[in-house]
DNA sequence: CGCAGCTCCGCTCATATGAGCAGACGGTTT
DNA sequence: AAACCGTCTGCTCATATGAGCGGAGCTGCG
């Protein structure tokens, strides 16, 4: 594997050879020519610059986007699209700062004039939106109601108007809560008009980004805003992740239960029917809800950091 | 030339491409299976990979030996061999190791059965032999007289016999200093039985080892050695280098005079039929008369260090 | 010696690859 | 709307390349 050239003649040959092959780009038949070689001389020498570890290549970029564990996700998940920013960063809304400009390029990148763009509510989903400077003309649709929070200024509306202005594509959003305490309620706001339009529009969303909570206090901005009995039982249930609204097991498997009526969202089987679905995690915490998000199969794409990226493939091995 | 994918996705997507083809080896058309692309668009992205600089092939080894000098040298001044030591040692002894033990490598490397290998006398070249560790079985040729001087143990004679003992091959040795007072002592001496075999046997050398001079003092061991008419005689003539005994001016072109006839050595067209003359010059003094060596053609193979390899390169520019 | 085992070489022939072309598309200008 | 331009795509076909073969030369062993 790596026992080097027999000569310092040889070294020195095989060197010129290599910078002309892998340098300057000639063919092995030119670089014969040259050194008055055969081919197969040639292709032989540089055989043996690269398995000596004379000739080494490496594949890096100057940006902050770890490609390695990027692609290590994508394919043992087998992801439609991964993308593992490389930050120390722990701050969470440091950290969704940057991973919302990652998403935001990714979004201008995959989008297209044939897309329908689906958006849930969630705090690293307005920190895309933020960040997005170019969008293909397409509709976006709201996916979800809006959590009021102190922490948050944007809602779900306010992230969905943007983006469609930015597109220039029309906008289909409304005004309702992300959960209610009645099913009734519930039942009665999905009829209001724009809500009814909004939800009309989930069959024909192409890609949606969304948000995904681990199903635990301080880990999914759904559960803090939800009571403890719903909380609990859901927990009973073996819900380990919230996809926007969408309830998961640890198996993959969407959990339906009276809570479900009285959440205003895309549900499972409609989020299902979504082409791409992007999440943006972070924090360690979220593990598990990464793993069942992408095991239900409703997530095909992520966005997060290096230590989550790299703590998902370490429980793997 | 450098401007980066267009995308996040693209990105990633180019880099695992990358590593198939440059790391794992696959082929193209592979790659193109794999990914549900186009064996063109692999290509493609393979292009832009090398282009915006995501995939960075280097050439380097682990050992001293510049790669990238010593190709430089070899191309530049059209040489059969050239060797770059990549050393900041300044102290000529020292030097001298490093580059004999190069010298040696290379000697072990390209001598075949079917060579005949000159020597001439000079410490370089001694401290070639002496780390010599095996030599295919060739006759070996004494190609000058011996210079006596306190700091240098061995002789040519001695120098011949081990290289001749590690080879297995016949020595072709005789005992006479390298230059002599007068030119009739040095008929003389080439009349000499020895002397006279190892002269027969200058024309069929293929392969030979010389010692290089600046003709200046304290450049050259055979300038120290000349009485000082001589070598200003020489120097009047326009000499600026000693190839073992054949003196040649900055044009490349060797210097006849009656100097000439005082020493016991090969001669310019003896040495000029040689396949392969190999010097070991070190010491930036030795610059100008590296340069009129290898003009001469006399000289086709170097072994120097960084410094000098880039002296010469530079003064080119 | 003479022969097995080795490395190294250049060959054939099937396959991979590159150069350059033409169609498709999106965006812009008349 | 029509004409245009730049970009991206996949094609053809000539060329480059890889896999694997058999021969030459060297080495060590019986």
């Amino acid at each position: 594997m790596e026992p080097i050239a027999g000569g310092p003649a040889q070294l020195v040959l095989t060197a010129s050879i290599a910078r002309r092959y892998y340098v300057d780009g000639r063919s092995k038949v030119e670089i014969a020519d040259e050194f008055r070689l055969s081919r197969f001389k040639v292709a032989r020498l540089l055989d043996q610059a690269r398995s000596s570890g004379l000739v080494r290549i490496e594949i890096s970029h100057p940006g902050n986007v770890d490609l390695d564990l990027s692609a290590r996700l994508q394919e043992t998940f087998g992801l439609r699209r991964a993308i593992v920013v490389d930050t120390p960063e722990v701050d969470p809304a440091a950290l969704r700062l940057q991973l919302g400009k990652a998403a935001a390029e990714l979004l201008t990148e995959i989008v297209t004039t044939d897309d329908v763009l689906g958006l849930a509510w969630a705090r690293a989903v307005t920190a895309m939106t933020d960040q997005l400077t170019s969008l293909a003309r397409v509709p976006v649709v709201q996916l979800t109601g809006a959590l009021s929070r102190p922490d948050v200024e944007a809602n779900s509306v306010e992230l969905v108007r943007h983006t469609a202005r930015l597109s220039g594509g029309p906008a289909y959003l409304f005004y309702a809560p992300l959960v209610v305490p009645e099913a009734t309620t519930a039942r009665a706001l999905r009829q209001q008009p724009e809500v009814a339009e909004a939800i009309g529009h989930f069959d024909s969303v192409t890609k949606a980004v969304v948000g995904l909570g681990s199903w635990a206090p301080g880990q999914s901005t759904l559960y803090d805003a939800m009571d403890e009995n719903a909380c609990e039982q859901l927990q009973r249930r073996g819900v380990v992740a919230d996809i926007s609204g969408v309830f998961v097991d640890a198996k993959g498997v969407p959990v339906q239960s009276k809570v479900t009526d009285r959440v205003i969202a895309i549900n499972a089987e409609q989020m299902n029917a979504i082409d791409e679905v992007i999440a943006i995690p972070y924090g360690l915490g979220k593990v598990e809800a990464v793993r069942a998000a992408v095991r239900s199969g409703l997530v095909n794409g992520i966005v997060t950091h290096s230590p989550l990226a790299r703590a998902l493939l370490d429980e793997v091995t």
